[in-house]
DNA sequence: ATAAAAGTAGTAAAAATTACTGATTTTCGA
DNA sequence: TCGAAAATCAGTAATTTTTACTACTTTTAT
């Protein structure tokens, strides 16, 4: 993979963010320094870097790709009401390991998933 | 939740195949029953079948939404490959309540999501 | 320096999801 | 059983998200 001033700027901007955002915003924070970026210039590095595991993707189920720069093993939780994305310092690495021995697969990645109401909407119910 | 004669057939769908399918995928399905039947439709239902809690999400990150209607506690494994999505028996529960008392969400559901190359798939490479 | 390889902007198209409206179906009490 | 209120639907359109394509530019490695 060789070097481009756009690639930068995209792990630049994933790597400041805890927001695990979608393409369309990253798309918007890296235009205030590359105005004429492309849209499918994000998504294609997206990918090469997904690829290469220099980002990782976060499947919530809403209908949209989310990623994150931190490549450290965590998990996320998903909150329905706001649709924040945050990190839960849960390590999924054993349960890879038990997988693959048990079926067979290549097992590359495991992320955990969770879904329900954050501590703020739940304040904002009362 | 009122019954409809739509909500049925795609439950049934849902219920025949492992196959964690896509809306539509279950749109086509459902048209062979239900030849008028509208893609919104489907969406629709989907949604409040999946908030009733009679089926669920199944994020894989492929920037589509697929469900199961499965209920009890597995996992899935997504093949990077072909893009099948097969079951894996691992109880995600225990890791819910975990969560909950350590985070002060209310955390509704977890999901375990594994991604790699599935069996078939690594055979055809030799 | 320079040619091949990789990457890009811009645009268009495709795929996936949501929104809306008037008609139909279901429910439930009279 | 009847009929009105509520829920659901088909059809259509619009929006959002993602992918594809092409000619041009940048990067890399001689």
């Amino acid at each position: 993979m060789n070097y481009s001033r756009q690639r930068e700027a995209i792990i630049n901007v994933l790597k400041d963010t805890s927001s695990h955002p979608s393409a369309a915003w990253i798309y918007d924070r890296v235009r205030i320094q590359i105005p004429n970026i492309s849209l499918g210039t994000v998504y294609r590095n997206l990918a090469a870097l997904e690829k290469e595991g220099m980002i990782v993707k976060v499947p919530v189920g809403d209908a949209r790709e989310h990623f994150d720069g931190d490549t450290t093993p965590h998990s996320h939780f998903y909150c329905k009401s706001c649709e924040a994305i945050s990190d839960i310092p849960f390590d999924p690495s054993e349960a890879l390991k038990k997988a693959e021995e048990n079926h067979g697969f290549e097992v590359h990645s495991v992320t955990y998933t969770f879904t329900g109401i954050c501590k703020n909407c739940l304040k904002d119910r009362n």
